[in-house]
DNA sequence: TACCTTTACTTGCAAATTGCAAGCGCAAAC
DNA sequence: GTTTGCGCTTGCAATTTGCAAGTAAAGGTA
């Protein structure tokens, strides 16, 4: 996946504008949802973490899919304030939105898959307490990741 | 995408069995799950149709995907009673019940992207009045696409 | 019967993306 | 000042995608 921009960097170049179509061109590939995962599901913050997981994603895909989310804004990079040669990369808001999808993924591949099991223990959820676990977990996220929680920051439309 | 088996086609390969990436296996490309989309949105059914989407999908990646789809349980083939040189395809149960997860990539998208437009009309979503509407839309596309509804339908908030 | 149109693909080839392995650069430890 | 750890980059081969043209088979028309 590139990270390509329209003539003057302003704005990204959609397929088309079509919601979906955005969501699925922004993390729509096979890694940016797995890295994701990781940052939401584990302890896992380095790049050498991130590359140790089950799916082993080769070195310069890990490279391209962390610059891509990082401009996209799902994902923010810090320098280890105790080690300075090591990124760490954490979650924006942004990304930590991207969770329900996440865990929709889950419910249906457990549903529909006898192989799937679940990749964490993190959450026990049914639909019963769908929306309250999403949000408590979704607080904790923030709480991890340095994000503040902000009231529904929905950009405007130009 | 390839379309491949295991050994004795008896069972998917997978790179890990974590059910999020299952999930991704599976639809994580860039064009199934539009065309989940358009079953879902719109009342196109036919290859043609399909291909004539806003994102232009290739007449060869389109063909390779509603194979795929269709070997893996997400859609069902049938020919047109009505013109025997025309398919139609139709959602599955298991197709159908991605319906939460291309909702909440729209309520991400329209959320975080400016450019994001709601690609269809058929359904007004709020987070309050989200598991009721999901579920009269997926009885809907039950009904529309053939599906008899089951007893084994996940449980509602109640 | 022959011919034309519609519909769903398939095929061949070029371009883009991915994956593997090796290497590089800089910060920190020794 | 040498080594080690860590985050990448680079080169190249393999795979996947995308474009354009072609094929097959059903159905309509003369």
């Amino acid at each position: 996946m590139q990270v390509f921009m329209k003539n003057n960097n302003e704005e990204f170049y959609w397929r088309s504008h079509c919601a979906i179509n955005i969501a699925l061109e922004t993390v729509g590939d096979k890694w940016s949802l797995l890295i994701l995962r990781d940052l939401m599901f584990t302890a896992k913050r380095s790049y050498g973490e991130l590359q140790s997981s089950e799916e082993k994603i080769a070195t310069n895909i890990l490279a391209s899919r962390l610059l891509s989310l990082e401009v996209k804004g799902l994902i923010r990079k810090a320098t280890d304030p105790e080690n300075g040669r090591r990124s760490l990369y954490y979650l924006t808001e942004k990304g930590i939105d991207l969770l329900p999808v996440i865990i929709d993924f889950r419910i249906w591949a457990e549903k529909h898959d006898p192989n799937a099991e679940g990749c964490t223990q993190a959450i026990k959820l049914t639909e019963k307490n769908r929306t309250e676990v999403l949000t408590g977990f979704m607080k904790d996220l923030r709480t991890s990741h340095g994000v503040e929680a902000t009231k529904n920051l929905r950009p405007q439309k130009g």
